[in-house]
DNA sequence: GAATTTTTATGACTTAAATCATATTTAAAT
DNA sequence: ATTTAAATATGATTTAAGTCATAAAAATTC
């Protein structure tokens, strides 16, 4: 990760979006931007928080381990996204990683500076409350549907999620690359399930594969096996 | 559920305790007690968000239901506490039901006046800012759990934490009155699965039991098969 | 461009945990 | 007090999903 100094727009990410106009100067002063490569840790689980962070380009993936091997994605964060904000409130240390997917850049505010923007932009705190209980309420879906769910559902889910994150290319494919083992990780369960669960998948007609891209023939049929479906 | 005028004493749950003390009036002026049994649903998965809740006395239990049997307890709500704020952000309907474990006083704060409170108390917002993020936290260590720890660890997780949260009474007993169906519903497990990993944690001597309350024994033992581990 | 590492692909096997079945005890309701 | 319903207790059986093993294909690195 190399330190570069003016990259970013100061326009483009969840905090400059949500800030007085007044406030962009002093962003500009305490921002810091960093080049990342393919695979670059941004921080681990457990480091002490020290700030948070936005994209600016590429993706990055943030992930709760288990033992060395296994991982839990929790969530994917593409341009102007926030991430490291899991390290706010009563706890020291981060209780995720984050990892770049590809390539990009992306914009570090230490957490004193973020604090001070927290309490001089009472629209953005409360833009960040909102997104705090977006973000609790899916944390919460998804933990019933690893509690209750069959994995196959969890890999529609999964799929169904990231199209409406990252949308399709013309041919309509699902505009990210992932690897098997990141939808894997992402949809809590073992590669070799997964890899089962697509083939089915597949077969039901449900998708199609091209390489490494996935593309959803039936998205309705899909997103009922992955429903949130409340009982009366 | 009775609505009563004035039962709670607008002091002691988590919004009275961050607000402005001018703004303590306009709360007095615009709650709504409610008394609840035993068993009252006090919402339901799927209703629309009208408002906010606190804990005043009793014991509510937050979860998601899974088809017609199957549950997940997300948190235990105990005096002073909110629930119904992940009804907050870009949707209108709870995500979760609330039920209540046994009889108590509710407060109920309708969605425009909590909203104006926000606005007004930037301290409160901010205090709500930084529970939400514990709660993430939270939520996303159990989630990690539900998709890679064995149900055995689950369960002493659940017990540890039951008595992080309720205390012990004067013979060291877990201070909450819960059904082993609850608890397997907190661990995100079937009831035959929770109940004879209980049976080996007696075996192995990590608790103890006495009618329908559970002792810790070795809570440091207990913590580690609980244990959120970070890996090097 | 050869060599090594990583990712993908699959079959065979094992196991943790769910389901089913059925007592027994406890609590609630009439 | 008696019936009914709910919660607890356990064994037997099934199954979903994880683990293991191994090979081919891609992607990186030297």
């Amino acid at each position: 990760m190399i330190q570069k100094a003016n990259i970013c727009d100061t326009k483009s990410c969840f905090m400059c979006q949500n800030c007085l106009a007044e406030w962009h100067p002093a962003i500009a002063g305490n921002k810091t931007n960093l080049k990342v490569k393919k695979g670059d840790v941004i921080f681990k689980e457990g480091d002490p928080v020290t700030g948070i962070y936005f994209v600016y380009t590429g993706l990055v993936k943030v992930y709760k381990k288990w033992d060395t091997e296994k991982e839990l994605i929790i969530r994917f964060a593409k341009e102007g996204a926030i991430f490291g904000h899991r390290g706010l409130g009563n706890n020291r240390t981060y209780p995720v990683s984050a990892a770049a997917m590809e390539a990009g850049v992306v914009c570090y505010i230490s957490l004193e500076f973020f604090e001070a923007t927290l309490k001089v932009n009472s629209n953005f705190t409360y833009q960040l409350l909102m997104f705090f209980a977006d973000e609790l309420r899916e944390s919460e879906r998804k933990m019933r549907n690893l509690a209750h769910m069959p994995v196959k559902g969890r890999v529609a889910e999964a799929l169904v999620a990231l199209q409406k994150q990252f949308g399709t290319n013309p041919e309509g494919f699902i505009n990210i690359s992932i690897s098997r083992q990141d939808l894997a990780s992402y949809s809590g369960a073992t590669y070799e399930t997964v890899f089962r669960m697509i083939n089915e998948l597949v077969n039901d007609g449900l998708i199609s594969l091209s390489a490494k891209s996935i593309k959803i023939n039936k998205l309705d049929t899909l997103s009922i096996l992955a429903q949130d479906i409340t009982f009366p």
